[in-house]
DNA sequence: ATACACCTTTACGCAACGTCAATGTCAAAC
DNA sequence: GTTTGACATTGACGTTGCGTAAAGGTGTAT
């Protein structure tokens, strides 16, 4: 068998570009150029282009799959699971950076809705400020990075109607919330409520749900002064009123 | 207060480079400049860098920053909103290639122990043939993508000791099934037992567990030739044995 | 006066190709 | 036999977000 570039292109799902490439840097050279100046790949090239292809799908730098290529003694192996690291370490950056989007965008939503652009140009600013460019890492180390790891994962595999679903448990919450803080009693039924839709839109974010966790995250609200804005926006003193809730719905009061 | 390259580049943790190419490509002039030529930055081009770096810190791009901060009407959160679609999906696209090294590392390791290197490499070759490189999007396309998902979810959230404790729960499965196979009976005591153990290693990659679920993965075994491949390879006819295990262990047989 | 830190512009380099441009070749249709 | 249309070739510039010289002017302290 026997391949002009887009033959085999078309075969291997790449551009004739590519295999020129390819050519151009070594790592695939044609079996030979026939006396028009085509490129012609033999099954030699289909298998090392399937080699090249293979790790290129894996994130493998053409430099990198080079030397797999061309070393016959290269430990694949070893380069895979140090590629994985990688991969892995990059995954974890890229679940921060969505993590960050994604409270970026309530937190945005939640203020245009209720305050003047104004102050949420500052308030964004001092978010900003004091090096708060590294919130999620900030979090991880303050509440541990569990919590917010669990809450990455399950993100992921949440559809647009679970979200939205989430979303309006979100919303929910709040209403109830400011309801409960008209009675002032954080014991009191309402209140209650409120701390058990705050679970179940917990439950929305995380795997695993336990009283320690639910607790910790109502704590949170208020030592963060992040998410203590995000309630108390709304009603001043609400974060605070939410915790002693959920510390009482939780039994973590004491 | 007045800052010069240097200082507002240590300040704001970029290099000079960075704040001549902001310049460059017009989205952060210098206040003025100075008879010397120099860039002379005030307060309100510190407070758009803070904007600009806040956003890059979110992965957007230097152009959509410049629509951003430019713009005083435009739509951040719309803006975001994109931008967060993108990053899930490039996540989702990680996830695959993760799940894909970590399939090449099992297999490589599991074969290098029980067989030869030459048929390996005629399987990896068989594997990327007939397009088969679009690998995870195939599996999703067959089996559906919650399955996939559910497993690259789970992943995630493992630790090193769990993931070895999956690991060695793996090797059980084939031990247990290779003496189960030996007495030949799918709905043996041993064959369950296998069933089971198979049960156990699927919740380590699944959040949830269903009857079906696993029935269609036993089935999966039969019909994709790479996964019987990895059973058959200790004993030709595991595969199909393993799946009339499950069958008959979830009562999914009929 | 000299050293030394700071500033400037210009411009190439990086990864992995995409995308013209200008031109030659092949098989089939007229 | 020629025309057409699909294919091939080699340049060579564009992409992103700067890093990194190079070659030179400026500011200030000694």
């Amino acid at each position: 068998m026997e391949y002009t570039v887009q033959k085999l292109g078309k075969m291997a799902g790449i551009s004739t570009r590519t295999l020129r490439y390819y050519d151009e840097i070594g790592i695939l050279k044609p079996a030979r150029i026939n006396s028009s100046g085509y490129r012609i790949y033999g099954p030699q090239e289909v298998d090392r282009l399937q080699q090249i292809l293979f790790y290129r799908e894996l994130g493998v730098s053409l430099e990198n799959i080079k030397d797999i290529v061309t070393s016959p003694a290269f430990d694949g192996s070893a380069a895979l699971k140090e590629h994985h690291e990688k991969l892995l370490e990059k995954r974890g950056q890229l679940d921060l950076l969505i993590a960050n989007v994604e409270k970026t965008i309530a937190l945005t939503e939640g203020r245009i809705k209720m305050a003047d652009k104004e102050k949420f140009e500052g308030f964004k600013q001092k978010l900003i400020d004091d090096n708060e460019k590294q919130y999620g890492k900030e979090i991880r180390e303050k509440y541990g990075k569990d919590a917010v790891e669990k809450s990455n994962s399950k993100l992921k595999g949440m559809s647009q109607e679970q979200y939205a679903a989430a979303e309006k448990l979100g919303a929910d919450v709040m209403e109830t919330l400011k309801d409960a803080f008209a009675t002032g009693d954080p014991a009191g039924e309402l209140a209650q409520k409120a701390a058990d839709l705050h679970r179940q839109w917990l439950s929305f974010w995380w795997d695993s749900y336990t009283k320690e966790a639910h607790a910790g995250v109502a704590q949170m609200y208020v030592d963060d002064e992040r998410f203590t804005a995000y309630y108390d926006i709304e009603q001043p003193g609400l974060a605070v009123f939410l915790r002693d809730a959920v510390m009482i719905y939780t039994g973590m009061g004491q």
